[in-house]
DNA sequence: TTAAGATTGATAAAAAAGTCACACAATCTG
DNA sequence: CAGATTGTGTGACTTTTTTATCAATCTTAA
């Protein structure tokens, strides 16, 4: 086990796991890190020294079980363990992210949802209800929400930040145009729309 | 203009764009490198080395003019251009992409929508109707499509993926579950559980 | 108008981070 | 037992970031 992970190692687990369990649905259980790495367009070096951070799970002359190591990856990323969420922003991405997660990531519970918009405060999504500002207040304060979901303009995700850093809150999940960085906090900000201009640079600059 | 730019640097330039921008609703109209690298918490080497690649756009002893940096990166990401998108899953996050270009990116320009389900075929989003497959595919194959927004389930994903290898679309931005690479095409994978399973792991692992 | 100070543009070089190739004992499979 | 493949370490290599220069030239204040 080593002492520290460099965000690039951190970054490509998920993308094991997604590729382990796609082969795990076409009802494939095992794999080499050579098999691995030409499905995944990355080395056998590479996987094996990244495994290796977190100690072997493999079986020599065998190669790894796709669905041990898949689970093996899971717990090292922790969604194994369950999560609270609330949501700050129940608009059209927000619901969105909620009906995805509820689809696909059971282990992210949806506990608590806000909006500033009359028209869905008393609104049951997930079958979480939104609330106002002030209830939600209240229920950040009285803990046990892991992560929040950033999904509003900016000038809201501003107003949002010191309720957030004087909470027990772990991580949030920005989707707001404003950049996050409070003290305590891990942020992880999306900005989707930077994504799409750096698309559109390679669009026009094609090698 | 060097030859080459790296990905950290492309994926940099959005960012100076919203800093900028930022500045520029605070009514702030100059900048030097120092300052912008202390707010955005880079080095001023950095910011100057950044551009350096793509020209020199600021005065000497004074700094750089605010808005004309943040047009100029415009223009080398190409996002002064306009672009005709397509859409293909027109489901809650489909609709809450749409939403957020119609009212943040002027430039990209909603241009051909499809669905499979029958209850949003003819439904209209954002002034364009929703097709089926048939038509649609018609649609992409008539050209004009700069770039295809991918928001539906990996299965259906793998499905269009020829679809789009024999349309002349250059760049594919794709939320789906399914990591693609289309020979001759700019895919942009967005994989959104996977920032959030990261997110979990530095949760779990405060330094 | 002029001098002092600030800051860029450009280049080079050093440092850090990350990737890759190779090696080989250990040990599993068949 | 033969063959395969991991776990692990090392060193080379590549990429990215940081630091250091310094001439050119702009702003600003006197």
């Amino acid at each position: 086990m080593k002492a520290y992970v460099s965000d690039a190692v951190v970054k490509r687990l998920p993308r094991y796991r997604r590729f382990l369990n796609h082969l795990s649905e076409q009802g494939i259980d095992k794999v080499s890190s050579k098999q691995l790495g030409e499905i995944m367009d990355v080395t056998a070096s590479q996987i094996r020294q990244d495994l290796n951070h977190f100690g072997g799970f493999g079986q020599q002359g065998y190669g790894y079980g796709v669905d041990e190591l898949s689970e093996r990856i899971g717990e090292i990323l922790g969604i194994d363990k369950t999560y609270n969420l609330a949501f700050i922003g129940c608009g059209r991405l927000g619901q969105a992210l909620i009906n995805y997660l509820v689809a696909n990531e059971p282990n992210y519970k949806i506990t608590a949802l806000c909006d500033l918009r009359p028209e869905l405060i008393g609104k049951e999504i997930a079958g979480v209800k939104v609330t106002g500002m002030d209830e939600f207040n209240k229920k950040m304060k009285s803990g046990g929400i892991d992560i929040v979901v950033l999904t509003v303009p900016a000038k809201q995700a501003e107003a949002v930040k010191e309720l957030i850093a004087d909470s027990d809150v772990k991580g949030v999940w920005n989707f707001s145009i404003t950049e996050m960085a409070i003290k305590g906090k891990k942020v992880m900000n999306m900005h989707l729309s930077d994504s799409l201009q750096a698309l559109t640079y390679y669009i026009n600059h094609p090698d």
